[in-house]
DNA sequence: CCCGCTTATGCGTGTAAACTCATAGCAGCC
DNA sequence: GGCTGCTATGAGTTTACACGCATAAGCGGG
């Protein structure tokens, strides 16, 4: 088993992703790079929400960002959120399908 | 992107793994079964607060229990959490790396 | 049937964090 | 220099939830 502080980092991690709004800006910076008022604007959070949201993203090394001119393009770093997201689909995918199964045998 | 409604449901998934106590439970039953009463002695939280957390992860079908006389008996149900947590570590790890190398290229 | 043991659940409290408003910093333009 | 647009941050509110205490519920033994 992991020592009680890697579960305390672990946990820490998991809980950037375990907001709604985190999450989003995770998956849409996924698919490339975005300036703060996109986000805002395909998320219709508030500004200020926004950018302490990446700011979070930011210290815990998922997302970097670059001025560019008076904007800051953000970007995600990596595709460790899609594999942590595919697994969990999977996991609630075979959940239901085993929610299924029981269904049926009844 | 995945679609609003899924996001949430990772995200609550996530979040189930963002508090060090579940995280802990749940390391500790993918070891084997084990009694509410040992995950109270191991974890050193109040029999209450572990029976909930418990409830909780097995509403979301991480673990499961069974009775045995009056005891509890709660097990893991699959090795998602350890596939998380690797992912997890490993992206911890690469991070420290990169830090490091660029304190010695400084 | 009552009692002891183990686990589950209402209830209250405290704390952490999401969220907003207002304000400050920062780059480009006049 | 001042002005405007974009982003970051201090301050305050509110909501969510971890956590414990007390109590109830379920099972085995007398």
């Amino acid at each position: 088993m992991p020592s009680p502080q890697l579960l305390e980092e672990y946990s820490q991690f998991f809980r950037l992703l375990s907001e709604p709004a985190r999450l989003q800006l995770l998956c849409l910076l996924a698919q490339g790079p975005l300036d703060v008022a996109s986000l805002i604007e395909a998320t219709g959070f508030s500004q200020s929400h926004v950018s302490r949201q990446l700011g979070q993203l930011q210290r815990a090394g998922l997302v970097s960002c670059v001025r560019e001119g008076v904007r800051m393009i953000y970007s995600a770093d990596n595709d460790l959120v899609n594999d942590l997201c595919s697994l969990v689909q999977n996991r609630l995918r075979q959940r239901l399908e085993a929610q299924l199964q029981q269904l049926q045998s009844a």
